[in-house]
DNA sequence: GGATTATTGTTCGAATTTATTCGTTTTATA
DNA sequence: TATAAAACGAATAAATTCGAACAATAATCC
């Protein structure tokens, strides 16, 4: 099955424009809205093109990272809650390290206020929220700057971190298998979380609901090397036991 | 669904003055205070702005932020021109640094386009700039982060630095004096530059207009050390025979 | 040519978005 | 601190957009 050429027209018209209207597609294409609907739905969903209330755009047009822009927007309002939580329990003059994720750079969102902080990390992001902060001191990992998040993964990144002993590392992940395996996607980014694990007194765990019982490669730690986990729901089973056999602290930032 | 357009034309408009009130966004995209609201506090969920009473600002934005949106600002255009042509002089598939500064930001800016450049940079926004482009590599230095202009300095980013030799040093600068020194505000930022200098086969300056008998402290340089010059306007008596001495190639990039 | 299938147009109820109004909260000023 | 002004957010109504169902038309196959 391949695409009408009024499809391929249609696709050529947002290019040109940017942004489109379901209306002005319409009108340049002698066809009725819903055909144009139609059209945009198939579209749409092979991801060719971005589709708001009113018409279309070009996908990644508009935001240069939507990949990483959407992730932002996964789950929100519980990162924030969990950032919040995470915030509170930080005191201040504390020594920190943060890895990549974006429940991380919530987190360092909410830090914003706190005074006398040293923050290291391999997140671009966070480095540049927190160095915004004039009261902290942030300090960033050197190394290959992955493209998609602004992480910065690779053995100098590993290196560089070895050389530090903070208080607290706050890490983030991709998923919770129910082995009580912690996990991500990526073999590098692990390699580095593991470092920053190494190089802490206490190790926090800040995790949505959305990473229990999600799937991923490679593995980074297990739970009983955590000491403390900063969720925004009741995990499910069988989690709770786990959590508890690991000895982990659980705070719920509930709505 | 993705954003509405009129959400990312607000975005723009919050990216552009850096602070905005709530009516002046209604009027400028022509809607009312509600909607605007609606979309403030949709986009602020998301982390994508910080709001006030009154207005919205860039996240994590304070006043030093601020600051440097407007330096940026300064002499945007020839900053642009110059851009442009430290672009044109860059061949494909060869390595950099660039160290701190609006001008390299601008040349980073430029260099979006370019294929298998391996770049070096002390500078969170050039980082953040060129990883967007999935063609090339970034390496980050580590070490701690500058809250004003997103910088790193320090003993920690020298020694990751002299790890390097690249082809070209793309530098920018704070002034140029009369007698041939280039020169800097703060000593740490002039350790790093140096650094990179030492570690390049080429070094290429980026200097607009404004910098042409600007007094700063710290002396980075001298003429002599320079290759190749990069402006927008014809520099002023003594430079054209102090470079025509020091045998510095002169690009300008005139309007 | 006739039957079958796919595509488009039409109609209409549901969902979404926007404007208006008004009570509440925040900020500025005396 | 008290008061006024401004900004905010909730509620509702109007307008717009969306998607499903079905009729009409075009394309395809035997």
């Amino acid at each position: 099955m391949t695409h009408h050429p009024r499809q391929l027209r249609l696709l050529a018209l947002a290019q040109e424009q940017g942004t489109v209207t379901v209306e002005q597609l319409a009108h340049l294409l002698g066809v009725t809205l819903q055909t144009v609907r139609r059209d945009v739905q198939l579209l749409a969903e092979e991801g060719l093109l971005s589709r708001f209330h009113g018409g279309v755009r070009v996908p990644g047009s508009t935001v240069e990272n939507m990949a990483h822009q959407q992730r932002v927007n996964l789950n929100a309002a519980g990162k924030a809650r969990i950032a919040q939580a995470v915030a509170a329990a930080v005191p201040h003059n504390c020594s920190l390290m943060l890895n990549i994720g974006t429940t991380t750079e919530a987190v360092a969102q909410a830090l914003g206020q706190h005074t006398g902080l040293r923050v290291i990390t391999n997140n671009l992001n966070v480095a540049r929220i927190l160095s915004a902060n004039p009261k902290s001191e942030v300090i960033v990992a050197g190394g290959v700057v992955r493209s998609h998040d602004q992480g910065i993964v690779g053995e100098a990144a590993v290196d560089f971190i070895r050389q530090f002993k903070v208080d607290i590392a706050l890490i983030g992940i991709s998923g919770i298998e129910a082995d009580g395996t912690l996990r991500d996607f990526d073999y590098r980014e692990v390699k580095v979380s593991q470092t920053i694990m190494a190089h802490a007194r206490a190790v926090w765990l800040a995790a949505d609901s959305s990473k229990f019982n999600r799937h991923a490669m490679v593995e980074v730690a297990k739970l009983t090397q955590i000491d403390r986990l900063f969720t925004d729901l009741a995990p499910p089973d069988p989690f709770p036991a786990l959590l508890a056999e690991a000895g982990v602290r659980v705070d719920m930032a509930a709505a």
